[in-house]
DNA sequence: GTAGGGTTAG
């Protein structure tokens, strides 16, 4: 700020003698203010040589922890070069300067080159050394980095175990890091935060609302971090009852009225279907920032308001609230879902035209107009759409079109995607199955057979399909053919009822289910137990009759289950909340939201 | 003089 104000002020400090500010006082209060441009700390920096300052370390750290801040590392890095022995700090701040930077690979080189040259790391270096280890697509060097930690004998300093138990996490080793919070010597709020919030963010939802459980029974109160954690898990899971519960607790401890606590419970209602309680709370939020908007948009997306979706982003815009990438990405995928081809065009092409760097289309904005458009059955134009694409299609992108092609049974177009697709990303079950299921369609069965023996010589396994209900602030879980279940003679002499009672009403299960990209469950299991099935009827036995039945599934639906779900909401009177893999299926009095387009 | 945790999308 003052350098691009007062230039000439700047430049006379350090020489002038007589100024009440000493010189190094006055550098290292401009660096620390210092946002600069890398051409201007350059002038710094050369500057702080001919005055012969080049020697004060601090001058140079700030220098140096501001190149990093702002990105400029491979200047950051000659810096450093030119310094004669560095000091432990110093290295620290390169490598933390990596680590922000997202630069592991070079975070870890130089740690190892500290190692070859003697200096030895202290309790300050670990922490994000581990940091850059949890970045790397492999475990091994963080272990080998564990072992350093304890040869050194800063296993038990906080920091450095907390980062160790999230790399842990990162990398799916529950037991270690679980290992490593349960002999952790001080266990403080920020390091319940850090492990309940890793395991949010890695799919281990249940997990984290059992520490948040722990938390609240070893006594340390949750603070907004938790709070937002938890609520996090609440929605991945689907669970209403406890997310409110989880917002008691917070009421009570008087961390509610927090943006980003908002945003989350907004969140959370929206991935449980309600979006009446989300919108309540939109409403009368006090501030709304770009996610408690884009929140609120996808949510009407994904449940299939999409007229509500598309007039909010209208009334976003009005109220002079700049939308970002992902605020997009809810109005595209409203438009995909309800087939709205031409306005997913127009807002598309708006984004491309607006000239804003922050809103050009992204990948993940190709992926879902080739969504949009090969739903809706212009499989040439998508295939041509991803031809021009001026970025590198990736598998999301070229996924989105082998789905289109299975809905359409298009098995030429569908085989030339999927060699494409293989090509980027050939480990993705959910992509094999698919194929085999565009092949399973049309009574291709030896190609069929073809893929399954691919999947097999690969060790690729497909993940198995289930559906969880909550009830009395509890999960329960089916997969297909399940009997598990303490209810399970109830739950299949329902169902049998429940099929009777649809067929005389003209249900007809489609045993020859056209699959869209949904993973079957296994094989021997019949349609008639699909995990959806049994979840329903567990619903119908024990939910009270003026609540919804809220199933939540780990994949698509199929287009039985889908069918089957529509009679029972007529003959039950009923409204099924069903969440599959990408969106809300609402089914009331025989009809879905999704308009039997999904 | 430096250190650990949070919301949308993927």
């Amino acid at each position: 700020m003052l350098f691009k104000t007062h230039p000439s002020k700047f430049y006379s400090l350090p020489h002038t003698q007589k100024s009440s500010i000493p010189p190094i006082q006055a550098f290292t209060t401009l660096l620390k203010s210092c946002s600069s441009s890398p051409y201007q700390l350059k002038q710094i920096h050369a500057l702080l040589l001919t005055t012969g300052l080049s020697i004060k370390n601090r001058l140079i750290t700030h220098l140096l922890t501001n190149l990093t801040l702002l990105g400029h590392m491979s200047y950051a890095r000659q810096l450093f070069d030119e310094m004669h022995k560095p000091r432990t700090f110093l290295w620290n701040t390169l490598i933390k300067g990596y680590v922000k930077n997202e630069l592991p690979i070079e975070a870890a080189s130089v740690y190892r080159q500290m190692h070859l040259i003697g200096v030895r790391p202290d309790s300050f270096t670990y922490p994000f050394v581990v940091k850059a280890c949890a970045q790397l697509p492999e475990l091994w060097a963080g272990g080998a980095v564990h072992v350093h930690v304890v040869k050194y004998g800063l296993e038990f300093v906080s920091m450095v175990r907390t980062e160790l138990m999230i790399m842990y996490v990162k990398f799916g080793e529950m037991g270690l890091a679980e290992f490593l919070f349960g002999s952790m010597v001080e266990r403080d709020v920020v390091a319940w935060n850090a492990l309940i919030a890793v395991c949010v963010q890695n799919g281990f939802a249940s997990k984290a609302l059992g520490l948040f459980h722990q938390m609240s029974l070893a006594g340390i109160k949750p603070d907004a971090v938790t709070i937002v954690s938890a609520l996090s898990a609440c929605g991945q899971l689907g669970c209403l009852e406890i997310g409110e519960e989880t917002y008691g607790v917070a009421r009570k401890e008087g961390i509610d009225c927090n943006i980003i606590v908002e945003n989350a419970r907004l969140d959370m209602y929206i991935k449980c279907g309600n979006t009446d309680m989300a919108r309540t709370l939109f409403n009368k939020m006090p501030q709304r920032n770009v996610i408690s908007w884009s929140t609120m948009i996808l949510g009407y997306a994904i449940n299939g308001e999409t007229e509500k979706a598309l007039a909010l982003f209208s009334r976003m815009k009005n109220e002079g609230v700049q939308p970002n990438y992902v605020t997009y990405l809810g109005v595209l995928s409203a438009c995909s879902h309800a087939g709205l081809v031409n306005e997913g065009w127009a807002y598309f092409n708006h984004m491309a035209q607006s000239g804003h760097k922050n809103i050009q289309p992204r990948k993940e904005h190709y992926a879902c107009m080739v969504d949009l458009l090969g739903r809706s059955g212009h499989l040439e134009e998508a295939y041509n759409f991803i031809k021009r694409m001026p970025i590198e299609p990736d598998a999301g992108v070229w996924g989105a079109l082998l789905g289109a092609c299975a809905i359409h049974h298009d098995v030429k177009l569908g085989q030339h995607v999927a060699d494409l697709l293989f090509e980027v990303a050939p480990d993705i079950a959910s992509y094999h199955v698919i194929m085999s299921n565009i092949y399973a369609a049309v009574g291709r069965w030896d190609f069929v057979d073809k893929v399954r023996l691919k999947m097999r010589k690969k060790g690729v396994k497909k993940v198995a399909g289930y559906s969880s209900v909550e009830f009395n602030s509890e999960f329960h879980f089916f997969y297909g053919g399940d009997r598990s279940h303490p209810q399970s003679a109830y739950i299949y002499e329902k169902l049998e009822v429940l099929l009777k009672q649809i067929k005389s009403i003209g249900y007809i299960p489609k045993t020859s289910s056209v699959f869209h990209d949904v993973e079957t469950e296994e094989k021997e299991v019949t349609i008639s137990t699909h995990s959806e099935k049994l979840a329903i009827a567990f619903g119908l036995i024990n939910v009270r009759p003026e609540y919804p039945i809220r199933v939540m599934k780990n994949l698509r639906t199929c287009d039985d289950c889908h069918n089957f779900s529509k009679f029972v909401s007529k003959i039950t009177m009923r409204e099924i909340i069903m969440r599959d893999k990408i969106r809300f299926h609402h089914f009331r009095n025989g009809v879905c939201s999704c308009k039997d387009f999904w």
